[in-house]
DNA sequence: ACATTTGCTTAACAGTGTTAAATTATTTAC
DNA sequence: GTAAATAATTTAACACTGTTAAGCAAATGT
């Protein structure tokens, strides 16, 4: 009798179901909302169902995590077959890399580890403004232009400040690559941001 | 009599017992592991007592941030005096920015949200290492260089994805800016690292 | 000496992830 | 068709979390 694949297709049904509902609430209140009993309710089932599909909570992030990179390769490689010129493809696959963070935003931040709490922070913290007066100063003394373009000023300190958290990232993720390579790279990077600061 | 004021000074003291002690509990076992009656523990108290010196978590966290922020600018600060000309200063005060997010790891992760739950999940998913590799291999492409120096694909593949994660964290953080601006950025950005491909 | 305020703790509530036991529903065997 | 066995699902519980209210004990004011 063929209901022991029906089972197991409902079964199947209800292991997506799992990761929809996950990905559902997220997506309603955030990554701080998200619990198992929330996500038995949404799949009308009680809690200690979920842990017959998924080890445990975090399994069910791994397992959105995995999707997220699935959905990115996928992304890139459409991307890459759009061009010719391998400096076209590189081009349109980052670009494609940057419209994936914005159009699966959670699952990115699931990826990346990016935390949305510093939202209101920034706004609310003189002593962060500080910090940012203090650079976008030395930026436009820089400045040859007169009078100063305050937004290419803006755009430029955001340009480092990419770059340089960029990088603390990467050596906060990948613990294993020596500081001192990634301090050149980090080095010559702001020397050429420097050099070209008037566009 | 002047016992106010010893009072007063010894609650001042506990106020920084508790963010001390926040701190010290991070230090060990990261931010998740962070809780009201392990502070308590450690500056031997209950956890009520807490909230008679902050509103509640969120508010040690807060008030952790700032001491960030402080930290940070008094850094930029001194690096800033070290040099004369203005590009020297700039270099010097992100390289400062650099040092600061090491140095005060925890301080650093709190400001910017950078969470450390993906490091080994890099490693565990192939998924990963398919789209590390779609762009090292396009990258290998552009290089006229022979035979391909890999640690240099490698170095211009962590550029390009320093640059963009950087910008998509600015973009998550400060919702208010318009994205097709940072875009342009993003654009100009990328032309310029292919552009300069071969160093 | 009594009343009042202060400092601190215990107890409790609602929530979290997770596990074990109990219960219900379904299938199997005769 | 009824009884036994198995599977599916729920309830209850444990150890946590942040947070608040009630209670107690010690210091202070009068």
């Amino acid at each position: 009798m063929g209901s022991k694949e029906r089972i197991q297709r409902l079964k199947e049904e209800t292991r997506l179901n799992i990761l929809d509902a996950a990905l559902e609430i997220v997506k309603e209140d955030g990554w701080q909302s998200l619990s198992m009993r929330k996500i038995a309710d949404k799949i009308e089932y009680t809690a200690p169902i979920i842990y017959e599909y998924f080890a445990n909570k975090e399994g069910i992030l791994l397992e959105l995590t995995r999707k997220g990179y699935i959905i990115l390769f996928q992304e890139l490689k459409a991307a890459k077959l759009q061009h010719e010129l391998p400096q076209d493809q590189l081009e349109g696959m980052w670009m494609a890399y940057w419209d994936f963070a914005f159009k699966y935003k959670e699952l990115y931040q699931l990826m990346y580890g990016v935390d949305m709490s510093c939202c209101e922070v920034m706004k609310a913290f003189p002593e962060a403004e500080a910090t940012t007066n203090i650079i976008c100063d030395t930026i436009k003394e820089l400045m040859t232009a007169d009078p100063i373009n305050d937004d290419l000023v803006c755009r430029k300190y955001f340009t480092f400040w990419s770059v340089v958290h960029g990088l603390i990232s990467i050596n906060f993720v990948r613990k294993g690559t020596d500081n001192t390579t990634n301090q050149h790279i980090l080095r010559d990077a702001l020397k050429g941001i420097i050099k070209y600061i008037n566009d």
